[in-house]
RNA sequence: GUGGGUGUAGCUCAGUCGGUUAGAGCACCAGGAUGUGGCCCUGGGGGUCGAGGGUUCGAUUCCCUUCACUCACCCCA
């Protein structure tokens, strides 16, 4: 069996599915609309530097999970990992940074990550990303992650918390990461293999871990409270008071540690609490001020995250009614070879009035089309044959009662009758 | 990259302690009603039992390898 597959990691979409896909996208452009930001479209592939300048040449992402390829005049391209860095990209050398300073978009689209798939997670996967360019002031993340609580619950997704934390600014976060390794150190040979690992590599890290004993032993870590400036700290408690007063339920947790170099103060995820199995961040972001200058640009503040649409769809699909059916309006049947070329005649007429029409082209019993129309979904049915064309008149029948009523097949006496039923 | 689980009909799965034509439900097709769906009845089509090799008189079943899918770890949306 030497069928031709999908790259692993990689899946089609079809449609009772793609309906849920097709209303989290409408969802998102209304509600981000509705905050003033502008979608953005930015390539898929982009120059290997561009990520690892930005992402952080240390981490997974970048070291081992993207897509390199070599473009034919030797320059290293690479499938985007993500978002942001392709959106400040694009920002920058598009000079779309007004005088003001400010920016405000959001995409859609696809990432690429050559991890090991399982549920919730892909080699190609699809984030809603929206970006804040321009602004330090700590509205700024309340705004963005009220955007993002605001969509997640218009598309009725429950059980999801929101995990606040603060990395602090570079330098503050150097120290502590120093305070932590020599906390750790003292207790490298009670922590996992994983944690002594990240001792060395990425110390934040361990205060991630899952294993008991590393979470023990954690808990008595220092906390990065004691290393941030009075700047930092009053960052942190304004972007809290924002969540409250907008009665945004949050959790701030010191063991929240992002995977990507450019963030500094305010991070953040949300988080599904059953549905995802252990990959359960359904989105997560926070505020990257270095970026923008670290890529070029001018010192630019800003603040961003990404969702996972798979994993939204994930939980969508749990939920009943997520997926409307796409019923027809009207199926044609045709009895004999006069009712076909009768049938075809006012399939196209209907379908340019912008009813769902459709027929068998198959040309089976009446049986057949009935049940292919039943099976399709359609409201109603009209079955033509020499005796209907002669008459200039059919039975237009309701699937979902079986009762029929009487209809003349000229002018637009089928649309009407349509539009009743 | 590491570890576990699973591969039998379009789908969900039985089954064979090694033995002749490999099963069910659902789906599909046809007929019963010769021009009216859903329910019911009858019949039908459809499988190199994931692939390759080994053991054996004989393998879908046992062994090895491999591939795919899946879940988990690492990491992450």
């Amino acid at each position: 069996m030497t069928i031709l597959r999908a790259v692993k990691g990689m899946n089609d979409l079809f449609c009772p599915e793609l309906n849920i896909w097709q209303k989290v996208e409408k969802t998102t452009a209304e509600i981000f609309s509705a905050y003033g930001f502008q979608e953005i479209r930015t390539p898929i592939l982009e120059e290997l530097s561009l990520f690892v300048r930005s992402v952080g040449e240390e981490t997974d992402i970048v070291g081992k999970e993207m897509y390199v390829l070599k473009d034919r005049d030797e320059k290293l391209l690479s499938l985007r990992p993500e978002g942001t860095a392709g959106v400040v990209r694009a920002v920058i050398e598009n000079n779309k940074v007004g005088l003001d300073g400010e920016m405000k978009s959001f995409y859609i689209g696809p990432m690429f990550r050559r991890e090991r798939p399982q549920k919730g997670r892909l080699r190609q996967f699809h984030q809603i990303g929206a970006e804040f360019l321009g602004v330090s002031e700590p509205t700024v993340d309340v705004e963005v992650i009220a955007m993002l609580h605001d969509l997640l619950s218009a598309l009725g997704l429950q059980n999801l918390r929101l995990i606040l934390n603060t990395l602090g600014q570079p330098e503050e976060r150097v120290d502590y990461a120093k305070a932590l390794y020599d906390y750790f150190v003292l207790h490298a040979d009670n922590i996992c293999s994983d944690c002594q690992r990240r001792l060395q590599k990425n110390t934040l890290r361990i205060l991630d871990c899952k294993q008991p004993h590393c979470i023990k032993i954690a808990e008595e870590a220092p906390l990065i409270q004691a290393f941030l400036s009075e700047e930092s700290l009053s960052h942190f408690d304004e972007v809290q008071a924002g969540l409250s007063r907008l009665a945004i339920p949050y959790e701030v947790s010191p063991r929240l540690v992002r995977g990507l170099d450019y963030y500094n103060r305010t991070v953040f995820e949300m988080v599904a609490s059953l549905g995802l199995g252990s990959q359960n961040a359904v989105a997560a972001g926070g505020r990257y001020d270095g970026l923008v200058k670290k890529l070029g640009g001018r010192d630019v503040p800003a603040f961003g995250f990404a969702a996972g649409i798979e994993r939204i769809v994930l939980l969508l699909a749990e939920q009943v009614d997520a997926a409307p059916a796409n019923l027809l309006d009207v199926v044609l049947i045709y009895a004999d070879s006069v009712g076909k070329e009768k049938a075809f005649e006012l399939l196209y007429d209907l379908r340019r009035k912008n009813m769902k029409a459709d027929l068998d082209h198959k040309g089976r019993s009446v049986k057949a089309q009935m049940r292919r129309a039943d099976r399709l979904g359609s409201k109603t049915v009209i079955v033509l044959g020499e005796k209907e064309v002669q008459e200039q008149r059919g039975q237009l029948k309701l699937l979902s009662t079986g009762e029929t009523l009487s209809v003349s097949l000229l002018g637009s006496a089928i649309e009407e009758a349509l539009k009743i039923s």
